[in-house]
DNA sequence: GTGTATTTGTTCGTATGTATC
DNA sequence: CGATACATACGAACAAATACA
């Protein structure tokens, strides 16, 4: 799943499969990404790295985060 | 603001600007110093060279740093 | 209304790898 | 070779706001 040798980051590559969940439609738009914690668990990685894979995916366009709430899939 | 081609290292740049904040007043004693991410922030610097800024600070006496709190300027 | 769990926000500590000077 | 600088990654602790039983 994770690649630790791999050239992309491991949060880049954490975003990616993100990304495609929602590109797939297995995340729709107004629905709730993984937290953070659940990240940490699936992917086996510390928070700082599930931390920066949401990060990455704002900046992306993908997601939008609210505070004390979780991040969830742009509309449109 | 800060150099990168000057022969004085980017830490130590920022060391003194912080320096002066504390020398001048704007950071009175016991006041929290600008936080790692803070600096990283303000002077478009990695975190390493945050982190080098204030182990300087602590070298020259101005700053004591407590584990997950952060830095503050000494009394006296 | 009260407490507990969840979740993001923030902070410093540590280590590794890469690149440059 | 050593110092500097950046990026990545994991760890630990606490705060604050929200959600829920």
């Amino acid at each position: 799943m994770i690649d630790h040798d791999a050239p992309t980051p491991v949060y880049v590559q954490i975003g990616q499969i993100i990304a495609e969940r929602i590109r797939s439609g297995e995340l729709a738009p107004g629905r709730p990404v993984p937290s953070e914690k659940s990240m940490v668990q699936e992917f086996g990685v510390a928070r700082d790295t599930a931390r920066r894979a949401v990060a990455w995916l704002r900046a992306e366009g993908l997601v939008y985060t609210v505070a004390q709430r979780g991040s969830y899939v742009r509309e449109g």
